[in-house]
Formats: structure tokens, sequence, C-alpha cells
DNA sequence: AGCATCCGTTTCACTTGCGAAACGGATAAT
DNA sequence: ATTATCCGTTTCGCAAGTGAAACGGATGCT
């Protein structure tokens, strides 16, 4: 279960693994990319293109360009809806799964370092 | 204090965090730019450019550039180092702490309601 | 059938970020 | 007093992201 997270110790936690993350130059995504990953993985589809710039508030290119990327990277597929071919659903794939798993353990990670060490200020 | 977040539940607070931020398109900054606001304003200091673009793992002229963007936001500010005046101390601003202490209630806040609405897969 | 509407993609011109290398100014070494 | 070294910044050429608008293809409407 979650906790009372105190804004101090999000940030901190937030600073941990946004570190990590850009150490590692890991697939070095954009915040939107990201969060449209998170969106896939997280949320209940089915996902369109359409669907997700609405929620995310940005253009639809902007969309097909993320799509583009993650794509090229197998983080997510692109299916054409067999119920209305002008829709594209977006899929989850093994890759992505197994990124993501790895991202969470990143973030648990730097939560339990944070417990040992408190931050300095 | 912190939790054992789970990394499905790690995943999910990271996933509300990042939309909402991506929908208020609040000052768009990099992963990069975070990564070195949050580091100034949660790390002991002094922070120098060669220091940070040594923790980060990036090359100097990036650090300058979002130096460049972040003090054009108001978030941070340079000042020349009195003892060795070839070195930039990165100092922070009254701003910038507003901001990060926002952001960190918009974590909070993305955490709170995940505790009375479950993520749904 | 014909036309209007809704999809996602592509094009366009623009902005922004990137690393390597070169640069000027400040400090250290001889 | 030179010379060498270290600092942050500025070029340079390049890669990638942005929204608006136009586009082809699929569906809906009459």
């Amino acid at each position: 279960m979650s906790v009372q997270l105190e804004p101090v110790e999000a940030l901190d936690l937030w600073r941990r693994t946004i570190v990590e993350g850009v150490r590692r130059e890991s697939p070095d995504l954009t915040t939107r990319q990201m969060a449209l990953l998170l969106m896939v993985y997280l949320t209940p589809g089915p996902h369109t293109v359409r669907g997700l710039a609405a929620h995310l508030k940005v253009s639809k290119p902007a969309i097909t360009r993320a799509l583009d990327k993650l794509g090229q990277l197998d983080l997510v597929r692109r299916k054409v809806d067999p119920q209305d071919r002008r829709s594209v659903l977006v899929q989850r794939t093994v890759h992505g799964s197994v990124f993501l798993r790895e991202y969470g353990d990143m973030i648990t990670a730097a939560a339990a370092s944070a417990e040992v060490a408190p931050r300095a200020a």
C-alpha cells in the first residue's frame, strides 16, 4: 500500500530516480514519450492515437512520432483496429513490460536508499 | 517516513505525476534539466558546472545550456566563485524553491489519489 | 452513389538539444 | 615571466521534437 509521502521526501525520491535515469542514458526517452509509455501499460485500453493525444493534451502528430520512437525501441506496437480500420490500437510488448518492470525496480531502489540515508537539505 | 513502495505502485505514482506534468505543459523542462534542478536544490552544495556534469555523466556544454534555460526561467542563478574566478557556482532562487515545492505537492497529490482509486492493470 | 466526416500520417518551417572541438580568461607551476 | 593547466562558454554541424496544415484512406450519412 501507499504512504502519506511528504513533499520533500517525494521530491528526493524523484531526484534519485531521474538522476539515475540520466546517468544510465537508458533509452533516452522524452518526458512525453515516457508519459505515453506509462499510459499504455498502466491504464485500461484500448489506446488510440486520438485518445492518447486528448488525454495528454498534445497534438496528434506528437503521438505519432512518439509511437515511431517507442516502436523502433520495441517498447510498443501498432495494430490497425479490425473494427474500424481508420483507428490504430497501441499494444504492449514483452520488451516493454520488462523495461517498465526494471524502471519500477529502479524507483523502489531509490526509495530504499533514501530510507537509510536521509537527504541533506 | 518512506515506505516499501512496490514496483507497480511506484510506476503508477510515476505515471500520474508525469502525465499531470505533460498536461500542464508547465515550464516544459527536459529530463536533464529537471535532474539538474533537483540536484541543485536537494543536494548539498556548492555546485559547479564540472561537478554537475560529472555527477550526471553529461558534457559540460549540456550543463551550460541547461543553466541558460533554468536561469532564464529564474529557477536558478549563476555566481562566479570569489575563491576561484574560473568556477561558477549555481545558486537557488526563491522562484525555484516555490516551483519545486509545488512539484512536490503534485507528486503527493498523485500518491493520495492512487490510494483511493487503485490502478486498473 | 455521392458527399461529409473522422482517423492517423506526412509535410513544412521552426525551435531546441546534443557532443566535439576550439576559445578566452583565471590560476598553478617552473 | 613564461608556460601549462583548469574552468565555463561559444561555436559548429547535426539529430530530434514541435504544431499547423494538408493528405489519403476508411466510415457514416443521405
